[in-house]
DNA sequence: CACTTGACCTGTCCGC
DNA sequence: TGCGGACAGGTCAAGT
């Protein structure tokens, strides 16, 4: 669900579309999702504007000019669509990729801003959240104390990976590049997709895997989250980008929820298997747990 | 401290 | 057809 290429793709969406925009109204119908006191909602984030939109991780952060941040954190089944003030629902109008109209009953959060167009987070299963912060403060959260770096940075290096999966060493592989404090941005599909790449069993302890296999695992990871990005990510149920359009990538997958099919580069069925508490695909022949 | 499991939610699918 | 249970999978709290 939204991993990293997800929530990117998300902020490269928005931040075509929210700067410039100020915000005029806000409702929620969750404290769980929105758990901001009212009054710094109203202070800060009514009759703010919109000044940029990031991402770090998983996490997206919009920025509003009243030096405050919307903090937002989709988990498994959030989304943030934005439509445009003339947008009419429904086939055969210019926009009709939307599937129905918003709001709908898994509407968390709707942001009005004061040229009509709207924000919504939806979020079926409620897990996901959204916070205002002062965007000094947003650094010194919880989660971004201990997420692990970008791996898409330039300055992420192979050498560093190694050394910080080291601190996993008793665990599986899989479980370790999971561990947002690890490295940041892989979720389940992403897993599964790079230890295929790279021919590594998920249930491998990290101690046992080579360290030409990190190396390997290293170059895996950024081809396939470089290549969802391309694709505009993974949509299963309920991803959809800030125009509320699917991504592509599962099409491309090799063996996420492939169960059954043949392995892309030797034929043999894929099987699934759980290692981490998650389900978990694998080419049985090319990925065989090591052990020293 | 290292590691694993369960809880948080809702919707869907499968077997009886 | 209805109904219970498993499952989906990101993160954190609680347990071993």
């Amino acid at each position: 669900m939204p991993e990293l290429p997800e929530v990117e793709t998300i902020r490269m969406g928005l931040s075509e579309l929210l700067p410039g925009r100020v915000v005029r109204a806000v409702t929620h119908d969750n404290p769980k999702s929105f758990p901001n006191a009212p009054a710094d909602v109203n202070v800060f984030l009514i009759g703010a504007e919109v000044v940029g939109v990031q991402r770090r991780a998983k996490v997206l952060l919009i920025e509003l000019s009243s030096k405050y941040s919307l903090v937002i954190h989709l988990k498994m089944t959030g989304q943030l669509v934005f439509v445009s003030a003339d947008t009419r629902f429904g086939a055969g109008h210019p926009n009709d990729s939307l599937i129905h109209a918003l709001p709908d009953k898994s509407t968390r959060v709707e942001f009005t801003f004061t040229d009509g167009s709207r924000l919504f987070f939806n979020d079926q299963r409620k897990f996901g959240w959204v916070r205002l912060l002062p965007t000094a403060e947003v650094p010194n959260i919880d989660f971004m104390r201990k997420v692990g770096p970008e791996p898409l940075d330039a300055s992420f290096t192979a050498g560093e990976f190694a050394e910080r999966l080291m601190r996993r060493k008793n665990t599986s592989i899989k479980a370790a590049i999971l561990d947002q404090t690890v490295l940041a941005g892989i979720g389940n599909i992403y897993a599964d997709e790079s230890l295929w790449g790279a021919k590594i069993h998920p249930a491998t302890l990290v101690k046992n895997v080579s360290r030409q296999k990190i190396s390997s695992l290293f170059t895996e990871i950024q081809y396939v989250l470089n290549l969802s990005i391309q694709k505009g990510g993974s949509s299963d149920k309920n991803y959809v980008n800030a125009e509320g359009k699917r991504g592509s990538y599962l099409s491309f997958a090799r063996v996420f929820r492939r169960e059954g099919q043949p392995c892309p580069r030797c034929g043999t069925t894929i099987v699934k298997l759980r290692v981490a508490g998650r389900g978990t695909h694998i080419c049985p022949k090319e990925q065989k747990v090591v052990q020293k």
